[in-house]
DNA sequence: TTAGGGTTAG
């Protein structure tokens, strides 16, 4: 295709000319705001204001700076347009999500300016479809592609490819390979595109795994680069999906072997194996790769963060945003504190969790949406429900389903059944739509404070009028629900009355509820199924070992233990802790080796001859196989 | 001047 010349002299004819191409090329690969002014001003100095390389220049600077009106300027103040002038200017539209400018100015293209499109016209617009979700566009441009004749190039098909991959067809991942099979030269790209977009489908449309497309990569001498690492790392399965795990060691060897990337220096890469090893449950590896890093940024910091809090490991998690700060000088963004709280409500560590959002008050991030989420949620589960609730009530406009959600879950959770059914009522009328986990948390309430028939009123409104479809965890509210108040017959009738068979939570819900209200046939029942779905829980016998035993069934218990003795069943005992003065003191059931013991069961007696005299029912309270041991 | 990668809340 012959392009249009540019005006003026060449860059070899004029050395200031080079020199400003030179500065302008700095100016964008560093996106430097400064440069590109001083740039800009010498353009006029030298006189080259109107030079349309130089003016394409500066559209992309001024774009890459989030200035894209400048951009418009220096394209109104160069005539006559050409294809670069105006697909630059596209792009920077595009680049600065100002869609609609972008495609009137494609419109304009022959109208007004007398200039035909091309392909890297048709790469920007199938950019802005993608981006957009408009495969009416983007199937325009995959016409005018295969009329024009530039399926041969090969990286304006990877565009398209990712238009695809973005848009989304109904047809998912068949479109994406469709284009792959159909291109007559790919390059490494075109291959992690393909991968990309098995991610995004999670294959649907290959009836194969991820491993066959990089065998294929293999067969035809492929190599994988960083970025096909990257996109492949996230597709290994972690040992909970029930299938083999090497996947990601393999990667991780390939990466060693062929120094893919960067190696240790490349950040991307590492983040994808840090995250893969923590997802797999092996934080040392993961830990390893970190601590192997030549240089690390903030995400990377906060995907070992992340690591700790999703392998249990909250006190490193939190000694971790302190290192960032002291050793790399990298301060924690909102991601990074997002990542963190969990470890603070695992901990119970309200004022670790309060001093994290002071720092969030004082670098002026505390104002996003999900960070406020999850300081809701750390606050109620540390104990403050007014410190949720004012997080909650700062900004009314902050809000979405999840921040409602969270704030209905922090009311049951502390036992107010009545303002979590307020609040749900109220994000109702507010015409937000709630979803499984709103509904799960208002139910869930409901069945905390004892209120059956208004929870058993919320379910079947959602269910008749919102045209909800109950999941197995609503449906395992309800049994609870039913069960904790006596009804256990009307749970058993819901049971199976469910559309779907019934999981471990819906029998565990009833188990408990027989236990409560000593139903020893519908106890017996619920085991029976609860030990068939899962026979390898320890907990599922301990519970009923426990209650056969406080009734003297002690042949019965005895079978019950050498079964899980057969089976190698061990159950690590419950436990509970509380930080005071930032210490952590930890106890176990009937665990007296606290120094202060004497003192704690003394006070717990006397607060169980309170409720004693105040509720006379609970006079067989000493004698209670769940409480017993306390005294 | 055109394509592809990493961390986050219930």
């Amino acid at each position: 295709m012959v392009r249009p010349s540019h005006v003026g002299v060449s860059p070899a004819q004029n050395p200031h000319l080079l020199h400003l191409l030179q500065a302008l090329n700095l100016s964008i690969t560093t996106k430097s705001l400064l440069l590109t002014q001083q740039s800009h001003a010498q353009t006029y100095r030298l006189g080259l204001a109107h030079h349309s390389i130089l003016a394409t220049k500066l559209i992309s600077a001024y774009s890459l700076c989030k200035l894209p009106s400048h951009s418009l300027l220096i394209f109104h103040s160069n005539n006559p347009k050409n294809a670069f002038l105006c697909n630059a200017l596209i792009n920077a539209y595009v680049d600065n999500l100002r869609y609609p400018d972008a495609l009137t100015l494609f419109s304009q293209m022959g109208t007004q300016y007398d200039v035909s499109p091309d392909d890297y016209t048709m790469s920007a617009l199938l950019k802005l479809a993608g981006e957009l979700r408009d495969l009416v566009i983007g199937k325009s441009v995959h016409s005018w592609i295969a009329k024009t004749g530039f399926v041969s190039d090969s990286i304006l098909m990877n565009s398209l490819m990712s238009m695809y991959r973005k848009c989304g067809s109904g047809s998912g991942f068949e479109d994406v390979r469709k284009v792959f099979d159909e291109m007559p030269q790919r390059t490494l790209s075109s291959w992690n595109l393909l991968i990309s977009a098995y991610g995004v489908y999670g294959g649907s449309g290959f009836s194969g795994d991820v491993r066959e497309i990089v065998e294929r990569m293999r067969i035809e001498g492929v190599g994988l680069d960083g970025y096909t690492v990257s996109t492949l790392l996230p597709l290994c399965p972690a040992p909970s999906d029930g299938r083999r795990c090497d996947f990601g060691r393999e990667i991780h060897c390939y990466v060693l072997r062929r120094n893919v990337g960067l190696g240790s220096a490349d950040v991307h890469v590492c983040c994808c194996l840090i995250d893969m090893y923590s997802r797999a449950k092996n934080v040392v590896a993961a830990w390893n790769v970190f601590d192997g890093m030549s240089s690390r940024n903030i995400v990377a910091w906060t995907c070992m963060i992340t690591g700790c809090v999703h392998n249990g490991l909250s006190e490193k998690a939190l000694m971790l945003v302190r290192k960032m700060q002291v050793v790399d000088g990298i301060e924690p963004n909102a991601v990074s504190l997002i990542s963190v709280l969990p470890a603070c409500s695992s901990l119970c560590s309200f004022m670790e969790g309060k001093q994290i959002h002071a720092f969030a008050i004082r670098k002026e991030i505390s104002y996003a949406m999900s960070l406020r989420n999850a300081l809701i949620d750390m606050y109620a589960k540390c104990g403050s429900l007014d410190c949720a609730r004012k997080v909650f009530d700062e900004d009314q406009h902050v809000r979405d389903s999840i921040t409602w959600s969270l704030m209905i879950a922090a009311y049951g959770l502390h036992g107010d059944g009545d303002e979590a059914i307020y609040l749900f009522d109220n994000m109702l009328k507010l015409g937000i739509e709630p979803d499984n986990i709103t509904i799960v948390g208002v139910l869930s309430a409901c069945c905390r404070s004892g209120f059956l028939r208004e929870g058993i009123n919320i379910y079947k409104s959602l269910v008749m009028d919102f045209g909800i479809s109950p999941t197995p965890e609503i449906c395992s509210c309800v049994v609870d629900m039913l069960g904790r108040s006596g009804q256990l017959d009307r749970a058993l009738e819901f049971i199976n009355s469910m559309p779907f068979d019934p999981g471990a939570n819906v029998w565990g819900a009833l188990l408990d509820a027989s236990i409560i209200h000593d139903n020893s046939e519908m106890r017996d029942l619920a085991h029976k199924f609860l030990t068939h779905l899962e026979p390898e829980n320890p907990s599922n016998y301990i519970s009923l070992s426990n209650v056969l035993a406080s009734s003297g069934k002690w042949d019965a218990v005895i079978d019950i233990r050498s079964t899980m003795k057969d089976r190698g069943m061990n159950k690590l005992p419950g436990c509970s802790w509380i930080s005071i003065n930032s210490e952590m003191h930890s106890f176990y059931v009937a665990d007296k080796n606290h120094p202060f013991s004497p003192l704690i069961y003394e006070v717990l007696d006397n607060l169980f001859l309170t409720i004693k005299e105040s509720f006379p029912c609970f006079d067989n309270f000493d004698e209670d196989p769940l409480l017993g041991s306390c005294g």
